[in-house]
DNA sequence: CCGCGCTATGTTAGCGTTAACAATGGGCTT
DNA sequence: AAGCCCATTGTTAACGCTAACATAGCGCGG
């Protein structure tokens, strides 16, 4: 397992391996990629040596031999939202075995640092990219688009991608939370959220959001936004503030559970009477509202689905490939919860 | 930007920069990586033709001829810990502007994958590897020794490491919990964590949480472990069950803060009187606790700082290398918050 | 017992880039 | 005007591996 003798600290290669075990590099090569017909003897005492050697094979090399990298680029923009993390567990899942490896890069919801980040992906030469958002600089929007590999942009259908795209319209769920919340027979309604620019689908769940209750010809009552900070504290915060400022809310919509939490506990906290008085619901359908007190009304996002998906468009087209352009739009779900009234 | 004339869909490569632009393919390589002199006139020239064509460079040829890779690898047990994000952006901070790139592996709290993950890593030969733990199979810590790259072993300095150490001690940290809860003047303790085996960390930690009650003459009254599931809930009911079956305790530790809260939520829920006569704690310092109704008594883990300090150690040695072998133990802060009583 | 068709192994020639060194040429010194 | 230097550009040979083809040996049918 080590390189006890002569351990000049020259890295290994296949010629070492070869030398070790009195067989062409090639062979080796064959025996350490399973590919090809190696007859047992020379197997085992190929993988001997290369196992007391420690040899550990040069990707960048073979690589560039064979011209096919087993990467998959992922593009996200936060790993704090806990949103992505379960996308990522979604694509590692169906990656397992298809001797597919994800690579994540970060772009803190900055056009800019996607650009760089894409392209030093890209200059990895990897066999697919799977990317947030429908929404890119023009740069970025090229190199996807000349990149020569599968794209799947993910989370978001509302509006023209370059190559596949798997997510959910966050148009619709804006909707169909104002519907729901309409039915249920709130007027006086209120939305906090981030204020970032970039949130686009946060943008576009306030817009369907705006859409739905106009539609009932509800007007949207008060609104409030944040950057920064943690999340259960702003909820809670802001909801006092929006309280304090327009006290005739019947119902407060939150951009993500996690302010939506923030609320929820602060409104448990005064003693408001909730759903009766006062409706409350966020977005994602996290894990952790199951610990709250109450359940928070929420609408599931489809996050690790979304993953799956998209790393399976990524798989396929990695092996065999086909024209792309593939459109899956999944489908939220309402969950109501404790936090709005049944009628 | 694009592609339009005779699109076959070849990949770029620096010939194709280097015919469009009238110079040698080596005079372009200069200019893309701004190295060595190039007349301004040149430079313009290329970096027009690179742009119109929309070349990225190829840093898979580029490794394999210089011999450098600008990677830094990073393996951690999972990302959906919230405490393992929060040392990538420590490391992503840092590394920022060194010319490194991280890229992460996961392991699942799984020996058998991390040994999978590292191998994979170190076969694209990184400038160096960040990796959670002191504990790895021998195939892991043999690869570890021989890898010729700086290796920073993180979170953890209570055992010996392979080459550079930054953490804390978590043995240390449960001990130091155990005498503030009995300077506090508890009695009956009940601890209540994770199941995992492969968690070294927590299991440190109760092991000196257990020290440091010993030394003081009191026993661990009751302990309650966990798998899976959304720990903020796991925490609610593991608390209601230790409540019910211990009635006694005055204490409850917790191996991990959103545990904690789970336990906290439930026991302001139930009118238990809050630090008087139960005590608690958790462990990290997690962002989500400033949202809580009460403050949940915490130990820092100084996550970010951790990213910092070992992402500072590999840009170090891989611009100068040196011996190695720094072994950084940060302190951890107790943070008393609203649950501990103060005398 | 020849040669066909295997299987097992070896040979050759890149993959796209960069390190190291070589060449070119114009200006400047003497 | 010869020679030299420097800035700039070019040439050559890897880097470590794999695709594609070549070869060696061996059993076996006719």
């Amino acid at each position: 397992m080590a390189r006890s003798p002569s351990d000049t600290r020259r890295p290994l290669t296949l010629r070492d391996v070869s030398e070790a075990s009195g067989v062409s590099e090639m062979t080796v090569s064959r025996v350490l990629r399973n590919r090809g017909d190696v007859s047992e003897a020379t197997r085992e005492k190929v993988l001997e040596a290369a196992r007391t050697l420690g040899y550990v094979p040069n990707k960048i090399a073979g690589a560039l031999a064979s011209q096919r990298v087993n990467l998959v680029g992922v593009i996200i923009p936060s790993l704090s939202n806990l949103v992505f993390p379960e996308v990522l567990s979604g694509i590692s899942a169906e990656l397992e075995d298809t001797g597919l490896q994800p690579v994540v890069g970060v772009t803190d919801y900055s056009p800019e640092k996607e650009e760089r980040v894409l392209y030093e992906m890209l200059s990895w030469r990897p066999s697919g990219v799977i990317i947030a958002g429908l929404e890119h600089s023009t740069g970025s929007r090229a190199m996807l688009e000349n990149a020569g590999v599968p794209v799947v942009e993910i989370m978001d259908v509302d509006g023209p991608g370059v190559d596949a795209v798997v997510g959910i319209s966050h148009r619709r769920a804006g909707r169909q939370m104002a519907e729901a919340i309409v039915a249920a027979g709130y007027r006086k309604i209120g939305f906090l959220g981030t204020k970032m620019p970039e949130d686009h689908r946060a943008r576009k769940r306030l817009e369907g959001f705006r859409e739905g209750l106009e539609e009932a010809g509800i007007p949207l009552t008060d609104t409030e936004f944040y950057a920064g900070g943690s999340a259960l504290l702003k909820g809670r915060e802001m909801t006092e503030a929006m309280l304090a400022r327009t006290p005739e809310l019947d119902f407060l919509y939150y951009s993500n559970d996690m302010i939506g939490a923030g609320g929820l506990l602060y409104c448990l906290e005064k003693g408001f009477d909730v759903p009766g008085q006062l409706g409350l619901a966020g977005f994602n359908g996290v894990e952790l509202l199951d610990g709250l007190p109450r359940q928070l009304a929420t609408m599931d996002a489809c996050r690790h689905e979304i993953g799956r998906k998209a790393a399976q468009i990524v798989a396929a087209r990695a092996a065999t490939p086909g024209p792309g352009g593939e459109i899956i739009e999944l489908q939220p779900v309402l969950e109501r919860g404790d936090t709005v009234r049944m009628r």
